[in-house]
DNA sequence: ACCTGAACACCGTTCAAGT
DNA sequence: ACCTGAACACCGTTCAAGT
């Protein structure tokens, strides 16, 4: 009962089977003890490639976060760096939505995250933004990212395709309630990304107004 | 040991007593143990007010909602109406940050949650946005907030804030790391929210011109 | 109707013991 | 180095028993 002559776990292991129990049965449905017997092994056996749960979670986040894309912002295109960041993101949440609300309570200091973080920063510079507009506009698109995922994760519930529904009973059967949610939430999404964006456009043509002004 | 005259629990006590934890010691550190505890009563006592805790926690949160303010739409403004909604929801949120991941998460199906989406939603509507647009602007702006109120949940570890911290140590020391997370957080809010208003209003004129050529 | 005591079926984490 | 068995200190929830 000892030592194996080869390793029966791994992190990498370890996070797979951990993120296919909080896909398939929610944040609640993982258990380390859970996690053991699926992986054919005691409880404490995990112990010994992890601190502890949480961190068993953050090493899924990572992995999860990895999938965004920052690249967007490569020929100077603040506004196409944006949405592409946006996008991925908001599309690596809705992979996962049983993460979501451990992906947007944790510290963000991640290190995948802060390294996006500061591409984002830095491409949005690049373009010309000021350094401190730079970072308000980082962190008003995260908030419409995990926002979104957030409100999405309790889909099918949601108050908006539920009010839709009520007062317009005649475009949809109750029964297609989830659809209509995820169509709304889509559009939603969209619309709050492309308004934000013109908002800001708008700024953006002012700001360089008054440096050619100067 | 039987039932006193008076009884010892009430729904709200329960509901404040354990909204105190929460706020103290986070949504981990409420147990109906630890409640019953503080209460001066026996853990089983409290099943007799409260389905489970999953029950108590919604009416934590349905007192929590009575804070929002949906009367900006008063005058016909749907401007005022989103800005006063979304300012005094995020107020509400904030007052209350732990309870932040429950509230964002839930079924949106709380009565009071959904009364306010109608009142929303009608007020977009009767200041002249067709009524799917009115469902995307309210789920759009609830992103916002849940965004917002969620990221800065993660206050002090936020990846926007150390980068701003990181790239430019002469505007802050790492000490005062909290309170300039406090401000990119307002200002973020304030951007997001003006920005995305901003758009919505050159589409609103749009709409309108569009109607005024028929 | 409302509180109690005891029980059930779970948790995460630690640690000495094995190889 | 890595797995085990057993223990510790917790959970939420149920239920017969009391008044």
């Amino acid at each position: 009962m000892g030592r194996p002559k080869t390793p029966l776990l791994s992190l990498d292991r370890m996070a797979s089977a951990a993120l296919e129990i909080v896909d398939s049965d929610g944040l609640d449905g993982l258990s380390m003890r859970r996690l053991a017997t699926v992986l054919g092994v005691q409880v404490a056996s995990l112990y010994n490639h992890v601190k502890n749960k949480d961190e068993l979670l953050h090493e899924i986040g990572n992995q999860i976060m990895a999938q965004v894309d920052v690249t967007g912002f490569r020929d100077g295109d603040w506004r196409q760096g944006i949405a592409t960041w946006a996008r991925s993101y908001r599309a690596a949440l809705r992979a996962h939505p049983n993460m979501v609300p451990f992906l947007a309570t944790g510290p963000g200091r991640r290190e995948t995250a802060l390294a996006r973080a500061d591409a984002v920063h830095g491409g949005l510079v690049a373009a010309g933004w000021p350094p401190r507009q730079a970072t308000l506009i980082g962190a008003s698109t995260k908030y419409l990212v995990v926002g979104a995922a957030m409100t999405s994760f309790a889909r099918g519930f949601d108050d908006d395709v539920q009010i839709y529904v009520d007062r317009y009973p005649h475009l949809g059967q109750a029964h297609r309630l989830r659809a209509h949610a995820d169509e709304i939430d889509d559009e939603s999404f969209e619309l709050a990304l492309q308004a934000f964006l013109d908002g800001l456009a708008q700024r953006f043509a002012e700001l360089s107004k008054a440096a050619d002004k100067r």
